[in-house]
RNA sequence: GCCCGGGUGGCGGAAUGGUAGACGCUCGGCCCUCAAAAGGCCGUGUCCUUCGGGGCGUGUGGGUUCGAGUCCCACCCCGGGUACCA
């Protein structure tokens, strides 16, 4: 057995040729067929320098399911394609002077080669980078689509501005009140952009959460994202300048403790409200000061309250009173109408403000037990607070008052009910060159005029210069940008901007179903045939942006009529982080572990297996190389095995009819391990207690080859092709290898084992005799022993004896097949 | 603060309410060898032991149960998300 050794330099080279010399994994559209599909899709990759480890964890779990699917006769749709466009190679690009269409396409050779000495069971003819023309065509054909029904529009905001990349970003690219992308701290400006109307589909996308199968911490951050609440518009008039102002409030129903109002540092209105009275120089320099705070300093939650009188007062609707009006910076002007009523006894925000400006706290709800809490607001709202101080609406329960009072409002044509979102729409355009061209032309006649479909794709043009200068590089391509208008023939300007990239990998699914089509961006049959994709993979991190964006995008193109689906990924799977020396890879600790190096010194099956036997692939785990070297061990043992087997007596790897010595625990042991990893993969992803059943077989085969003699060498060869089968979706070069010098076949071309569950019981078992549920004993019995023969073993099993004599039994329960417990007084 | 995860040997991790620690790593001993590498075999939670066994052990404290890592209550710690959203 020594003089065969394991050469992952040698198998794995020679397996990749026979997939990609026979296209093994490609499928055909509209094939005839009675299978089942599956569309198996891990998150698209950013190309950029090398795949890192954790494109590694994830390919291999994709590349296992993907495989399992197709053994169990499904067809199996596994495309791959690039996020091209982006931000890094633009800034390499300002850095160098480099095309980034150079540095990106360098990089997919880097990331194709890659996913190829990796075995990644890929079906090639189905890729693209969204970066190359043949798709970005059909990316502008769907803004277009979604422009003319109005889902894509523009207008003037306060939108957030990153200093350093000198672009727009949307509200979910904005983290910590920085961009996500440098770490920049935002800057607010008022800007005209683009929108996709993302906040039309805010219901949609939170009742169609409960029909996905996606881990519910997901599901949970996307309901928190869009943020729905129920309440009520009430309308707050300003007598002396005869403005109505609708404020949005979830508690109308303390709405007579309403004592103040308060205004939002950036409502429009704030300084003309203020002007002319003995406030206006104060209100000037408070927001001033709000404005130019940054959104970190100003939205610390401890942060004591600030504000200034506006030296107004509005109505509250229901009693008339006339309650002074402030400006505060804890009002937000994103959020609802920019302006709050004030209730200080029941919100505590609110009543940290009147506590410290002096302003009278009105109780309106009444807790249950009677006593209001000592310096805090009383929130709760339930059916068993009532309300009091409330006019006719006093008595009623918080919950009952809250409908009363806004019918009320409503026939008074002061308020009705509303529901609010946190949501907003998506900002898609970018100041920025590497990016799809938005197809618009801007008229001086006719306005925004659409590129017409038979003009697309607008073709990025090359520039001289990358650099950002607040506004779009392709400003700067003259001669792109002049150009006749579509519609008068005038002279007319093309848009500048370019769209965020979350737009091209908000459909790169689509088009996998269909790739070369170049009529359409898919045809109806394609994605019929495919969509939805079963099991889509990928990291937490796009919990929000992508996983919501794909999801709006998939909905829209549903309305227009494009799509049979309303949600794009049925089942997700999110992935957890490989860490090294318990902290997050980077160039600056020096602690990446390079695929590349792993692969090269001990091979893709090594690298492959030991990320999934690291433990469960959904949490995190930190890299150890003493734990690949026990993995590559594990390998080079089955392939000796399974070479040294191959070659000696027996033939292919047939069960044997029947066995010899040690042979029939082989056989068993191969079910016992078929059952296992079949249940490992079945709905789970327990890729690593897989690979331990598979290391267990193999042990199994190790004893009996060098303890026992190999008395039973076609049990033997039985049991190492099994573990090699069972292997491969995880190990697939050297699991095709391992099986093929076994039985001379194709273990792809195999169905996937099946347990023959007569082995997974045996005739006798060993029964564990407890006393007071301790473990005193362990006794052989027949497998189908009474409840009553296996209490007289109990009985009879010295240890347990010597914890039973002399003490009464008080109770006996016997657990048939596992154990009996005696208790005893 | 709120919402999710998670806390098990020296380490990564296993355990439908029924033998805690599968599998792997590490470490130790032995075999093979002139020697080493590779490979093979055995041991490896902890303390006590007359070597038969016994005590203690799954973040802490309670509870349910014949029996709890697993279920319930309270709390501590770690990781992630989110936060003046009215």
């Amino acid at each position: 057995m020594t003089d065969v050794r394991y050469d992952p330099k040698e198998i794995e080279p020679r397996w990749q040729k026979v997939w990609e010399d026979e296209q093994t994994w490609h499928v055909e559209n509209g094939e005839a067929t009675d299978r089942d599909k599956s569309y198996v899709l891990v998150m698209l990759p950013y190309p950029s320098g090398e795949p890192h480890i954790g494109h590694l964890k994830v390919y291999s779990v994709g590349d296992a399911v993907a495989h399992f699917h197709r053994r169990n006769g499904l067809r199996v749709l596994n495309p791959m394609g690039y996020d091209a466009f982006g931000l890094p190679a633009e800034n390499h690009a300002i850095k160098t002077g480099q095309h980034p269409r150079v540095s990106t396409d360098e990089a997919i050779i880097e990331f194709r080669k890659a996913f190829r000495e990796w075995g990644v069971s890929i079906d090639w003819s189905r890729e693209f980078g969204t970066h190359e023309p043949r798709y970005y065509r059909w990316t502008q054909w769907i803004f277009l689509a979604l422009y003319e029904r109005g889902l894509a529009y523009r207008k003037e905001a306060a939108v957030k501005w990153c200093p350093n990349d000198q672009t727009v970003l949307a509200n979910e690219q904005v983290i910590d009140g920085r961009c996500e992308r440098c770490g920049w701290e935002v800057e607010v400006k008022q800007l005209e952009q683009w929108f996709f109307r993302i906040t039309d589909y805010a219901d949609r996308l939170l009742d169609d959460l409960d029909t996905i199968e996606w881990p519910e911490h997901v599901k949970t951050m996307q309901r928190n994202w869009i943020g729905r609440s129920e309440g009520a518009e009430v309308i707050f008039r300003c007598d002396e300048l005869a403005i109505d102002y609708p404020v949005f409030t979830t508690r109308p129903d303390t709405l007579f403790g309403a004592t103040f109002f308060v205004m939002a540092p950036e409502h429009p209105d704030v300084l003309r409200l203020a002007e002319g009275t003995e406030h206006e120089e104060e209100v000037r320099a408070y927001v001033n000061r709000a404005l130019n705070e940054t959104a970190e300093e100003r939205g610390d939650v401890d942060k004591e309250k600030t504000g200034v009188p506006l030296g107004r007062t509005v109505t509250n609707p229901v009693n008339g009173e006339q309650i002074p009006m402030f400006v505060a910076d804890y009002v937000l002007m994103e959020y609802g109408t920019g302006a709050v009523m004030a209730v200080p006894a029941h919100d505590q925000r609110d009543y940290e403000f009147a506590v410290k400006f002096g302003l009278p706290i009105q109780q309106v709800v009444a807790p249950a037990s009677g006593e209001m809490p000592e310096g805090e607001a009383f929130v709760e709202h339930s059916a068993d607070e009532r309300l009091v101080n409330s006019g006719d609406f006093t008595g009623l329960s918080a919950a009952e008052g809250k409908d009363a009072i806004v019918s009320w409002l409503d026939r008074q044509g002061k308020g009705h009910q509303t529901v609010q979102y946190r949501l907003r729409d998506w900002l898609l355009s970018r100041q920025r060159y590497w990016g799809c061209p938005i197809p618009i032309v801007h008229c001086p006649a006719c306005g925004l005029v659409p590129v017409p479909e038979e003009d697309l794709p607008v073709i990025l043009p090359d520039v001289e210069d990358y650099a950002p200068k607040g506004r779009s590089p392709l400003a700067a391509a003259e001669d792109w940008v002049n150009v006749a208008c579509p519609s008068c023939g005038g002279a007319a300007k093309r848009e500048t901007d370019t769209m965020d990239t979350f737009v091209d990998s908000s459909w790169y699914f689509l088009r996998y179903c269909d790739p070369v089509n170049e009529e359409a961006a898919w045809s109806q049959d394609a994605v019929h045939e495919w969509m939805p994709v079963d099991q889509y993979i990928g990291g937490v991190e796009h919990a929000i942006l992508h996983l919501m964006y794909a999801r709006f995008f998939v909905k829209a193109l549903k309305d227009l009529g494009h799509l049979e689906v309303d949600e794009p990924f049925a089942k997700l799977f999110t992935q957890g982080m490989i860490t090294k020396d318990g902290a997050k890879m980077s160039k600056s600790r020096g602690n990446v572990v390079s695929p590349a190096d792993i692969v090269a010194s001990h091979g893709a099956d090594t690298a492959r297996c030991y990320i999934l036997f690291i433990g469960p692939p959904d949490q995190g785990a930190d890299w150890s190389d003493e734990g690949v070297e026990g993995v590559h061990r594990f390998l080079a043992r089955l392939w000796r095995l399974s070479a040294t087997a191959a070659a000696g007596e027996g033939s292919a790897g047939d069960q044997p009819e029947t066995t010899h010595g040690f042979g029939e625990e082989l056989v068993r042991k191969s079910h016992w391990a078929i059952e296992k990893v079949t249940n490992d993969m079945t709905g789970r992803f327990a890729f690593n207690t897989a690979i331990a059943a598979v290391m267990e077989l193999t042990n199994t085969a190790s004893k009996a080859f060098n303890e026992m003699g190999n008395p039973d060498p076609q049990a033997l060869r039985f049991a190492l092709a099994t573990a090699n089968s069972l292997l491969f979706p995880f190990a697939p070069h050297a699991a095709a290898d391992g099986y093929h010098l076994l039985t001379g076949r194709r273990v792809w071309e195999e169905p996937w084992p099946a347990a023959d569950l007569a082995y997974l019981v045996s005739d006798t078992i060993e029964v564990v005799i407890q006393v007071n549920g301790k473990v005193r004993d362990r006794v052989q019995a027949p497998a189908d022993a009474s409840a009553e023969d296996l209490k007289a073993l109990a009985h009879a099993a010295p240890n347990a004896r010597a914890h039973v004599d002399g003490r009464e039994v008080v109770k006996e329960i016997v657990v048939p097949g596992k154990l009996v417990n005696i208790v005893v007084r």
